[in-house]
DNA sequence: CGGGCGGTATAACCTGAGTTATGTAAAACC
DNA sequence: GGTTTTACATAACTCAGGTTATACCGCCCG
């Protein structure tokens, strides 16, 4: 595997210039890729710390388990997310990640990550880099789930979705594959899966989305994005960059 | 102004172990405190990103203006807490910042902050704990917000500022001053100042919480640690290590 | 000392989203 | 090919929280 092919080599490249000498570290502390299938856990709650994973293929999520038998997803990664940065300060998760499709991931030991500080700079300012993205778009999440209708809501995510895969893909048209079932849909908005349902009947019914199985249609991306009152719309700059 | 006293050393001291030399590097980083009063506007949405704040004095908020006349409050700042971390990778501010009281707050420069990196692997680590830890902050406040009730909203978020509080002055008892009024309480949890009127008198007259001007008395601070079904108490270590 | 003002309380009414229940259609299993 | 499972749709009913309105209290300021 050249350092070309590498997912994490791409993913870092997004934050700015890597020097052959960083490639050459990154491809080093990525052992060979693990193929799962869809469903496998990739730690639960309270394991131990030890690695991050970045993932190349197919999709997963974090989540944790509420007491009274529901969940709150914490986050969607697609392929090139780097995941479990989030716990890098604590000796165990904070949350359970899970495969949602089958897809290959690169382990990524927490110390070989240390080390990586040590021997270059510029590595270790680009994973601060790429945990101040997440937690900005964390916080996009917070105002949608604080501050919006599930209409919104459910439009918001949607376009999120398609602007995160037009960003690591960018011939996909305005359709494009999600998997993600109502129930999943619903544990990340905070909302019931019925919910979802009748709101996903209004959406298609206004001609706004199309859902047929896990296939996604928007006719008119542009609309939506005003719908769910998208903030990389209205906004400056710097929210463009979150996401292009 | 010795290095014990300064705020940002303390701050970093919660991650581990810092070297002399480390400690050199962060004081040297800090200018001289700057005095600023309650209102004031640290930077605004859209204002370009060249510097951090450590907050060694007071209260701030981050905040996001939706386009209908409301608000989402992202963060709140206490004294020892670092401003601006969310907006590293981002040529521009992504939220407002303001003081809710008067304080004293220290600048730290991007440039400087990027050689920081150069100098110690140790500090920029710590620079990612911190950032690590942030997104584990709002990781509960996305929870708090998707999957509880007001009620359980308004007493978590009480007692998360109380532990928080406790983190950084062991010494306070049950009562502890809280300058948010329920306006900003309110664009905090994602809803009407109406419905927080509302929470507080039921939680006032089940003995949980008292309040009068910005003053909160917890009668018994574990009883509401499970009417918010409060994290860190039936989990693991690692969800403490947050807090305390 | 009186008037304005920001913060808070309380009530009446309305609505968006949860819940429960039932039906259906496509996959998956044997 | 039939049965079981899983995902989705739709309807009826409930309730938490929003909205609007009005009143109160302490405070600053002239």
């Amino acid at each position: 595997m050249t350092h070309r092919e590498s997912c994490i080599v791409s993913q870092f490249s997004h934050y700015g210039e890597l020097s052959d000498g960083d490639m050459e570290i990154l491809a080093e502390l990525e052992k060979e890729p693990l193929r799962v299938s869809a469903g496998t856990t990739l730690w639960k709650e309270g394991d131990e710390t030890n690695d991050l994973y970045a993932i190349s293929q197919g999709w997963a999520i974090s989540y944790r388990d509420m007491n009274d038998g529901t969940r709150q997803v914490l986050d969607v990664y697609l392929p090139g997310d780097v995941i479990g940065l989030a716990d890098f300060s604590f000796a165990c998760r904070l949350a359970n990640v899970n495969m949602l499709t089958s897809g290959v991931v690169c382990r990524l030991s927490m110390d070989r990550l240390s080390n990586m500080f040590k021997s270059s700079s510029r590595l270790g300012s680009t994973l601060l880099s790429i945990s101040a993205r997440n937690q900005t778009l964390l916080t996009e999440r917070l105002v949608n789930l604080g501050r919006r209708t599930a209409r919104e809501k459910l439009s918001h995510f949607i376009f999120e979705m398609y602007v995160r895969l037009k960003r690591i893909d960018r011939g996909i048209g305005n359709q494009f594959e999600l998997p993600l079932s109502q129930q999943v849909l619903a544990d990340i908005l905070g909302l019931s899966a019925v919910h979802i349902s009748r709101t996903f009947s209004d959406l298609r019914e206004e001609g706004l989305i199309y859902r047929h199985r896990n296939r996604i249609e928007l006719p008119d991306p542009e609309r939506i994005s005003q719908v769910a009152r998208f903030s990389a719309n209205s906004m400056s700059d710097g929210m463009r960059r979150l996401y292009y």
